[in-house]
DNA sequence: AGCCAGGCTAAGA
DNA sequence: TCTTAGCATGGC
């Protein structure tokens, strides 16, 4: 029997598949995703508004996962569970029609709290890749570097029977993602063949960087492992430090400091949240530059700006995805 | 077949 | 300060 977990304005689906993770995908056909956090294999799916389905190490295996216990703290954590969807959107600009149709559209979209190496890494892997792609390499590294997770232990917890399983057969083995020092040690070759490409120099030395202590890594991340939810550090300090590093610019800083290190106003720019800006707040102007864009989103959102993006960011995904990419601009689509 | 992908960096205006 | 080319590769 999996735990059962009790949600509120949530929704798991959109949460893990809005493009903030890259570990995570469908198994089977009753809802189930399965993703390996830390050193688990977890597999989650909600079967109402409020209920959270959970096959996780150190569950109980039975009715409802108490709260307080270290798994539901860490599956609370991660999922962003332990803050109030209300409160956050209340902060956004209540005339911005555009966005709250956005937010009713995606209701229940949190922006999860990775593990912020994975995190960095998995965005350095990303530039000018699709997220197929990203999903490969980041797979290929954990498979090379990671540590290998047996097929009995991605059950434990869980009930014995395999039937019981969404995944079937069980008999797969599961990779952590690489620690820094895995990465660090590895060489250029190693990583050029997990299908980076040039990338495999700004991983190799980002991870030998953060590896020898020359950017305040621990100081970036401490709310991470901390009782806070983010980092002591200010955001612009954050960002600058993480922009140190080789590989890293102000896009691939930002999705570390919102996904992972818990900086809820960090807004990453990438180039559908550009689509989305222009489309909506600068329809009629020509020339609108990155970094009109990028003070704008400041001034504009408020202190969960990076919330506010990734609604935005998702919606327009999903516009795209539904709508022919050739002959036909966005411009049509409305902000409906 | 070609086009393009969730960018960063250096170079040159 | 803003724009542009180059970087490599696989998926569609």
């Amino acid at each position: 029997m999996p735990d059962l977990i009790n949600v509120f304005d949530f929704d798991l689906t959109a949460t893990l598949e809005c493009g903030q993770a890259f570990r995570w995908s469908r198994c089977g056909e009753n809802g189930w995703h399965e993703g390996v956090v830390g050193k688990a294999v977890w597999r989650l799916r909600q079967t109402s508004d409020s209920v959270v389905e959970a096959v996780v190490p150190g569950g109980c295996g039975k009715k409802t996962l108490p709260p307080g216990t270290a798994t539901a703290t860490l599956m609370s954590r991660y999922l962003s569970l332990d803050r109030s969807l209300p409160q956050i959107v209340a902060t956004f600009p209540a005339d911005d029609q555009a966005l709250h149709a956005a937010v009713r559209r995606h209701w229940g979209l949190r922006v999860l709290r990775q593990e912020p190496w994975e995190c960095l890494a998995s965005f350095i892997a990303s530039s000018t890749k699709q997220i197929v792609q990203i999903r490969q390499i980041v797979e290929l590294l954990a498979r090379r570097f990671g540590e290998p997770i047996a097929p009995a232990d991605a059950r434990a917890g869980g009930s014995r029977r395999a039937q019981d399983w969404p995944l079937g057969k069980g008999t797969e083995w599961y990779h952590t993602f690489p620690t820094i020092e895995a990465i660090a040690r590895a060489t250029h070759d190693q990583l050029w063949n997990c299908k980076l490409g040039f990338r495999a120099k700004n991983l190799l030395a980002a991870a030998r960087t953060i590896d020898s202590g020359k950017i305040d890594w621990a100081k970036i991340t401490d709310g991470q492992n901390g009782q806070d939810a983010r980092s002591p550090m200010d955001y612009e300090t954050a960002l600058a430090e993480l922009m140190k590093l080789p590989g890293v610019g102000e896009k691939i800083a930002n999705c570390t400091l919102l996904f992972a290190c818990g900086f809820d106003e960090a807004f990453p720019v990438d180039v559908w949240i550009e689509r989305a800006l222009r489309r909506i707040y600068f329809a009629g102007k020509k020339k609108v530059t990155a970094r009109q864009l990028r003070e704008f989103a400041r001034s504009h959102f408020g202190p969960y700006a990076g919330w506010a993006q990734q609604y935005l960011f998702f919606n327009e995904r999903l516009l795209r995805k539904h709508r022919p990419r050739r002959g036909q601009t966005l411009l049509d689509v409305g902000t409906q």
